[in-house]
DNA sequence: TTTAGCACTCTATTAAAGAGAGTGCTAAAA
DNA sequence: TTTTAGCACTCTCTTTAATAGAGTGCTAAA
């Protein structure tokens, strides 16, 4: 267990560390913070902390950077956190507001701002394919083999997908199907739905002719689960930090968040465990991105998660008011699609 | 005019820069490209070239660079295209037929082909919306004022958008009105529609009860121009030349990247010339784009420009082969859209 | 007209020196 | 026993100087 001074001086290097970015020493904390000890003191502590690991010297004679355990620590049990102004929570709800019915437009607006206000880069994971409920579905024959499916889910989620039939299947099957679909299914979710499927084929196999039958096998490739769908803005935020100045850093790094999957995977945990999480340095399991801390959060309608919310950047960001960012952020868009639903 | 031999050193300095990106002595000229003539004379003619405004030099001992002049010339009267080879024409070829009804997929894989095989960034404009011909129309009823609106397009493109109506409108009439479009302008470019319909508003205003007069002011909004749509792959590749290794240089690029509508502003008188282009320097408008070169050439049906491609990187690019990899890929990406149709 | 030779210029690299920041240890003070 | 002042020591970063190297322009000879 730490001394009290102790957490007061691990508090203090890891804020001058995420102002600076450079090591941090025993004098500048002691200025900064008008402690009551001696820099000597304050020496000794700093010795005693790195002895447990949570501080790391580049070299003898340089100040303190706080290490990855350092890190944990402060977030786990030092920090706190800076609640958003008043002025800044109603801009956030309002901006979002404005495309009640636009789900896109609202996903990507949030990361704008969970960006812009964080000066890292916002990430949002819409929700999952197989979450959305179907409201409407519509098949369009483009030419003989190929169908263009257009589902529409609550919230005004409107996927689109060709899909290329073995045999022709004429407009007029597809218009009926569409109908026995929208008829028997909305209301469903769309991994419901395919489930559901499934089963009617197993079910009542003698009872379809054969093209109904074809048409039900092709439903399996209409409702099979897209990829995720991430929105990320300001990646260009890691240019401000020196920490990301080599070229090959930096390069891995924008590969990493062109490269959606990376992130759809590394978030995937927030999803299942449904409350606002911290990851910094090898807690990330995506090597490129080591050197990074991340914030997120879900956001739900009622007691299911939909998708997540994120802001990526170094490792030494302002955690005190990011974690407040993504978890407003996170709950005003649980607000809005509980509304549109 | 250029003598003979100024044209070979011209071009043979130009060719020198692209691989190195250092400034390109006379020696090293000789020794490359075993000139008949010494050193010091090939000094000579760099010495007029660059009275003449085709060269460079960064300070007195260093060696040559060329102008925006320099390129511009040997872009124009120089370069000796080298043509893909059969292998790679086939490979565009062959990934861009596998997706034959996805256009969006078509373009995004075109993108990502001018990337790789260039090296630079990859640059597709999609089809302008006023010019895609209406296949099919969709209307959902969302909430009391939200319609979403799915247009399908020919060669299977779809647009959605949700429209808040100014009165409630019920699911009943906006079928109807779907049918009406469906029936009535399908085959029409989407602009043309559009403006169809303005025309139905004025003849026939007495004969439309109020609710078929709200919904044909709606429809404007249905029709109104989407901004365009632009893939951009391969921005990272930038990172690969040491003219971009600052980070204030960099942040511009990769800002304006990002902000695609800077890009379309770019390459739209591209499409009004619907041939193939070279644009160095100061040539670009965008101030933030002036270190760059950009190769773009449009793809067609027929005789309309349906969009552009392009790829961008510095402007020391190898214009002999990507000049050709524009083409070819503007080429083959109308021939599919044009089967497509 | 071309070319060899050479002095000259500028940059980039290396080495050395010095300044500065910060530590750890010791011994005195509290 | 804990805290603190003092000081030697270490390591980095910056500055300065020296050197090597690349390339030019000019001149005079071929």
């Amino acid at each position: 267990m730490l001394s009290e001074r102790a957490k007061q001086v691990l508090s203090a290097v890891v804020q001058m560390y995420i102002t600076t970015g450079e090591p941090v020493g025993s004098r500048a904390v002691w200025k900064q913070y008008k402690f009551s000890i001696s820099p000597a003191t304050i020496r000794n502590i700093m010795a005693d902390l790195e002895e447990m690991g949570l501080f790391y010297q580049p070299h003898t004679s340089a100040g303190r950077v706080p290490t990855e355990l350092g890190w944990r620590i402060y977030i786990d049990a030092l920090l706190e956190k800076r609640p958003l102004s008043q002025k800044c929570r109603t801009q956030i709800r309002q901006s979002l507001k404005e495309d009640r019915d636009n789900i896109e437009k609202i996903l990507k607006e949030s990361s704008k701002i969970l960006s812009s206000y964080s000066q890292h880069a916002g990430i949002v994971v819409a929700p999952k394919f197989s979450t959305i409920v179907l409201k409407y579905i519509e098949f369009v024959r483009l030419r003989k083999n190929s169908i263009l499916t257009i589902i529409v889910g609550n919230r005004g989620m409107v996927y689109h997908r060709v899909i290329s039939a073995p045999t022709v299947i004429s407009q007029k099957d597809l218009t009926r199907f569409a109908n026995y679909l929208n008829t028997s299914f909305t209301g469903l979710t769309l991994g419901e739905v395919r489930q559901r499927l499934i089963e009617e084929m197993k079910k009542d196999k003698a009872r379809f002719d054969t093209i109904w039958n074809k048409v039900f096998q092709l439903s399996q490739h209409m409702f099979w689960p897209e990829r995720e769908q991430i929105y990320i803005e300001g990646t260009v935020n890691i240019l401000n930090y020196p920490e990301f100045s080599d070229v090959e850093t930096l390069k891995s790094l924008l590969v990493a968040f062109e490269e959606k999957s990376i992130i759809a995977r590394l978030l995937e945990k927030t999803m299942r465990d449904a409350k606002p999480q911290v990851f910094v340095g090898s807690e990330i399991e995506q090597k490129e991105l080591r050197e990074c801390g991340i914030v997120a959060s879900p956001y739900m309608s009622g007691d299911s998660v939909l998708g997540t919310v994120a802001v990526i950047g170094p490792i030494r960001m302002n955690y005190a008011s990011v974690i407040p960012l993504v978890e407003y952020t996170a709950q005003v868009l649980s607000e809005i699609l509980a509304k549109n639903e």
